[in-house]
RNA sequence: GCCCCCAUCGUCUAGAGGCCUAGGACACCUCCCUUUCACGGAGGCGACAGGGGUUCGAAUCCCCUUGGGGGUACCA
């Protein structure tokens, strides 16, 4: 199927400011996103505000901050749903004043006691639209009783409501399964509108954004059918819609914040790379053109983005795959770029990295950048060049190795005032063997455990030029003999 | 309960009736590279949920079953 196009090309991301950016609502940035790229449209943010106990303006910044780290930048200044009060309650006028809504003054006790009542009669919970029809004395005799009204929007159950969803195809939901007349304004005095409510506000809002495509997650199919009822009802101009499959845990649940790690903030803090992250959120769901490689950024995503290949069935997360793509965008990076990522995090851990030069702690991105994954890895790796080590016990065990104390003491002799270099080392590194009467692994793996306290590590040779240009190899090499 | 959606290796997926002995990626295993770990390279293991149709031919179309997910607010 090719996407049917209604030009211009204008999307949104609506996510409420009541918690940080989730990954869920990022991978929906991201679809939007490409989308709005492939096809020259305009990427734009409303920020649904309108629960005013939950709406944090810190969740608000949070959000701006994880998708401009994203590189998911967008292209007006956000409107902000809560200063847009007046033009919701001015539909929800509109939608009284043509017959389309009206006053419900049912309780909370009343509501409750129904759904009660249709729970033991086995019966899905819904509103029986029991104040649809009340006449105006009625009316007055609830109103002159103190009773508060909602706004309840009248929803024809013989209805079939249906469009053509750009991921899943023909969609139909039946007006009889939406749960009878809805509330679009919370409870208020009965001559007042109340708080507008969320299908309301979007309908109202995305129509005046002009938006082309309303690209979500599956998770709002029914209020889709809902608010394609709102549109007509407001005779406004409908965009088309596509809803992409949710992001599940390892379960296989939706994803929430119950989770763990699912903020776009936590990964960030975790040393994933926004292209990492980009990359793989992409991936689950939508698969590259045959041929096109899984390692991508998100340019060349947009270049080739398409809802027919997008999935229709959700997709686990998986933190392994989500590693390998870091590791691939760490294992890109230059020395010099690398360096530039590791710098605030050697700071963070208090290394002295200033006193090292530049080319010393660049050649060590150089040794330790092909065995990271995380970008805090780079943090344990790095450590012992910067620091003392502690030698770990299989460090010291290897020292106990017959001639491995006398090998080091006569490669320590051998090091000359001068800095190494690799054919040097080498020599050295044999010279010492012969003197002490050792095979070359035991010297090398004892070399390894005083260099760096432990067995594993980059190439030993490269590792002790490192060392040797800082002069620490000598510190080291030294304080593996008996005291001397 | 009711409504809707979905269903290929452990995971993410390719697959639009013959290109399928089902392809790729991650993970896992083996080997090579490396006197270490990793990186890198080469191989390997591994799936069409089940049952009925339709068709000369079905992973692909239809139906049923099963399984999974989502929704069912005066949240968004």
């Amino acid at each position: 199927m090719v996407t049917a196009i209604t030009t211009p090309v204008r999307v949104r991301l609506a996510p409420s400011p009541t918690g940080a950016l989730h990954i869920g609502t990022a991978r929906t940035a991201v679809f939007n996103w490409l989308f709005a790229r492939r096809h020259g449209g305009q990427f734009l943010l409303r920020i649904e505000d309108t629960d005013k106990e939950r709406s944090k303006d810190a969740f608000t910044a949070n959000i701006f901050e994880g998708l401009q780290w994203l590189g998911l930048n967008w292209d007006a200044e956000p409107v902000i749903q809560s200063a847009r009060i007046v033009e919701h309650r001015k539909a929800i006028q509109q939608l009284l004043d043509s017959g389309h809504a009206y006053r419900c003054f049912a309780s909370d006790s009343e509501l409750t006691a129904m759904r009660e009542q249709q729970a033991a009669n086995k019966q899905a919970p819904r509103y029986d639209n029991r104040h649809r029809n009340l006449s105006p004395a009625q009316q007055q005799e609830f109103s002159a009783a103190g009773r508060q009204a909602t706004i309840r929007f009248r929803i024809d159950e013989q209805r079939s409501i249906a469009w053509s969803d750009l991921v899943r195809g023909e969609m139909r939901w039946a007006g009889s399964d939406l749960g009878g007349d809805m509330v679009i304004a919370r409870r208020a005095a009965a001559d007042q509108i109340g708080d507008p409510l969320y299908n309301l506000v979007v309908v109202v809002d995305d129509a005046a954004m002009a938006i082309s495509h309303v690209i979500r997650g599956e998770d709002h199919i029914a209020n889709t059918a809902k608010q394609l009822l709102l549109y007509e009802a407001l005779n406004l101009p409908i965009p088309l819609f596509a809803h992409t499959p949710l992001i599940l845990n390892q379960e296989g649940k939706k994803l929430s914040k119950r989770d763990g790690v699912t903020s776009i903030s936590d990964f960030q803090a975790m040393g994933y790379t926004s292209p990492a992250l980009a990359n793989y959120m992409t991936l689950l769901g939508w698969s590259p053109p045959e041929g096109m490689a899984e390692r991508f950024n998100l340019e060349q995503a947009a270049e080739v983005f398409d809802f027919d290949r997008v999935n229709k069935a959700g997709a686990r997360f998986d933190w392994d795959k989500l590693n390998w793509l870091n590791s691939q965008v760490l294992h890109e990076l230059n020395s010099a770029q690398l360096e530039l990522q590791l710098q605030p995090l050697w700071q963070k851990a208090n290394f002295d990295y200033s006193a090292k030069p530049l080319a010393w702690r660049q050649q060590l991105c150089t040794l330790i950048g092909p065995s990271l994954s995380l970008l805090a890895d780079g943090v344990e790796q790095a450590k012992p060049f910067f620091e003392q080590p502690e030698l770990s016990a299989e460090a010291l065990n290897q020292l106990q190795t017959p001639g491995a104390i006398p090998a080091l003491s006569a490669l320590l002799n051998l090091i000359p005032d001068q800095i190494l270099d690799h054919n040097k080392a080498q020599q050295l590194i044999s010279q010492a063997c012969e003197i002490a009467g050792v095979k070359k692994g035991v010297l090398m793996k004892s070399m390894r455990a005083a260099l760096l306290g432990r067995l594993q590590g980059p190439d030993l040779i490269e590792t002790w030029l490192l060392l040797n240009s800082s002069g620490d190899d000598r510190i080291r090499l030294h304080q593996t003999q008996p005291s001397s």
